[in-house]
DNA sequence: TGATAAAATGGTAGCGCTACCATGACGATG
DNA sequence: CATCGTCATGGTAGCGCTACCATTTTATCA
């Protein structure tokens, strides 16, 4: 004689109970819910029917222990706070709030070894995708990428070699593009201030290198950076700094809009006129950079869309439909503001 | 005859196999890494050993199926790109991180239906706890919280009816302390300008309109709100609705700190100065708030501070030790600067 | 020293679901 | 009309773990 039944959960509604209720077996319920076509359509009726009379939810829990496979996103990321990621963040979620599959987040505050614990505790959780930002793990966290045994995709960037699918853009002609458009407004000595330098904002770095050096304008003076963390009071002090070396400055090429926003303030405070005296080119075009006097131009990128794009592609690969281009370059655009309308 | 073992799992290690090395029961396993003082040392010990050997990390989704408890943290939140509530996500992850505890994050869209649905995603799973922002949840999310069968925290704001547990400071005063600085530093006809107008910045708008009734300088066209969303470049439109009604206004308390930067710069747009002719106050005390030229006064909010507390009161719950202060107000702090010094 | 309590350990039986295989019904085929 | 393949459905056996209880060992006390 067992036990008349359920001594946890509560009570809530089981698979079994949808299956008595509706007069099938538990397995054809299974089946109604995952993949409708394999049942006919009657039973599918009923089933439903079954199911929104007794408020039945599968449990994730057993689902994932049963089949192996957890319908789970993992996401990494280097900060959750930076706006940038945000928006990949909310693209990520807005895209996969209607479906079956929850999201992991995970933050690796910009440090590959932190991206690597991660990875070790979603990875055998046998994520059903895992969308990580980057293109510049550690040899460990490839390897742990290349073994998940589910789509990855690498966001944000650019490059040749993806451990799976890629969506991005890439910074260095993003730099390289800002820094031209300086050059073509008719500034001469541009600086390039930036803050935590990671990978994309060196290539930033050395996109704007490579505009400078054609140009015949290149001086590595002109190039201030600290590994402090980006903020808007820091592009006041690193405009200062950027000065002091180099007073003859007359553009600057900023590594994202925070930064720029300081350079702007600390010309208010200094009393340089923008864009006479100086010439302001943020990064990434947030909201507020249009909205700034002057106006500020920036880059914009496809922030929000990466992150969209990145999750309809990983779902494409699920269904078995793995996209033919594995690497999407989303580009990034111009904007051009009075901020080097000199 | 049974098959030898393992179809699907991809061959991880299960607490049978560290059972076996380790030469134990597998509860025993179990006990040793769930609750280390009710196995002796040596055993623990050995234990230790061939989970270490063997690489073992438990399951989650069988651990969750088999205790009817995940351990996840819920986290409703209503943006995921206003910077206010990245901090408190941020608060919350770098608390969890280090334990075993994860965190299901989601994006209630400032709606409470949406709410409601991601909590009857969430409840089913039967989370560790739930972390929500607000105190104003619908009846049926209010009814899902209390059924939770969970320790539940609200944060942001104060209240005198909690679900379980609360977090946050009074956005009434908050808005009050704001309006009664300007009041102080002889600024008279102040505006009130805000966007999107939840129920924290109605609280806000509540305490500003005390202080200027205490005052006898309310008058109703000193308010110029919106449903929009709020953005710097609406804090611009704004001040200029605000000037149109109201050209003799010579102070604005603005609901929060994108919309403040905006009236900044409509100000230097229209050469207005600040804060001789125009006095500002935002809310939050962002970064870039400090940095601003002429640096903006603002209220500073205790957001990652928000995060972190919620989660150490929800692990005390879990733990048994419920707070005796089941209400935490972390207060604000007035950050006089010279936008609003006449 | 024997009785008793307390601590340490293990066995069994699920948690709720799905993979795998079996079954039966049905139409197509020669 | 027997044979075969296909489709719809169901039964069984776990997935990896822990709750519950049983059992053994060890401390405690009169």
């Amino acid at each position: 004689m067992t036990k008349p039944r359920s001594r946890r959960g509560g009570g809530r509604p089981t698979i079994a109970d949808v299956a008595r209720k509706a007069g099938v077996g538990a397995i054809t319920v299974s089946r109604a819910l995952r993949e409708p076509d394999r049942v006919s359509q009657d039973l599918r009726r009923q089933i439903q029917a079954a199911v929104d009379e007794l408020g039945y939810v599968p449990d994730p829990n057993a689902r994932a222990l049963a089949s192996a496979r957890a319908d789970v996103f993992g996401v990494l990321v280097p900060s959750l706070t930076n706006n940038v990621f945000a928006e990949v963040v909310r693209g990520i979620y807005d895209s996969l709030s209607d479906g079956p599959f929850r999201v992991q987040l995970g933050n690796t505050h910009y440090s590959g070894l932190e991206e690597e614990r991660l990875l070790q505790v979603f990875a055998p959780q046998r994520p059903a995708a895992l969308i990580v930002a980057g293109i510049d793990q550690t040899p460990t966290s490839r390897k742990l990428l290349e073994s998940a045994g589910c789509p990855v995709v690498q966001v944000m960037e650019t490059g040749p070699d993806p451990v799976d699918m890629l969506v991005g853009f890439s910074h260095f002609d993003g730099g390289r593009t800002a820094t031209e458009h300086l050059i073509k407004a008719g500034y001469r000595r541009i600086g390039f201030i930036g803050a935590r330098m990671d990978p994309r904002s060196q290539r930033r770095l050395a996109g704007y290198r490579a505009a400078m050096e054609r140009a015949g304008l290149f001086d590595p003076r002109l190039i201030t950076t600290t590994p402090l963390l980006s903020s808007v009071t820091l592009g006041r002090e690193l405009l200062r700094d950027a000065l002091a070396k180099m007073p003859a400055l007359d553009g600057v090429f900023c590594n994202n809009d925070d930064i720029a926003l300081g350079v702007l303030f600390e010309c208010h405070s200094a009393a340089l006129d923008v864009p006479k005296t100086i010439g302001i080119v943020g990064f990434n075009d947030l909201e507020m950079m249009q909205a700034a006097f002057p106006p500020l131009t920036s880059i914009r990128t496809p922030r929000y869309e990466i992150g969209r794009r990145s999750v309809a592609m990983a779902l494409a690969a699920i269904a078995g439909r793995r996209p033919e281009q594995r690497v999407v370059d989303l580009g990034f655009e111009l904007k051009p503001r009075e901020s080097t309308e000199r």
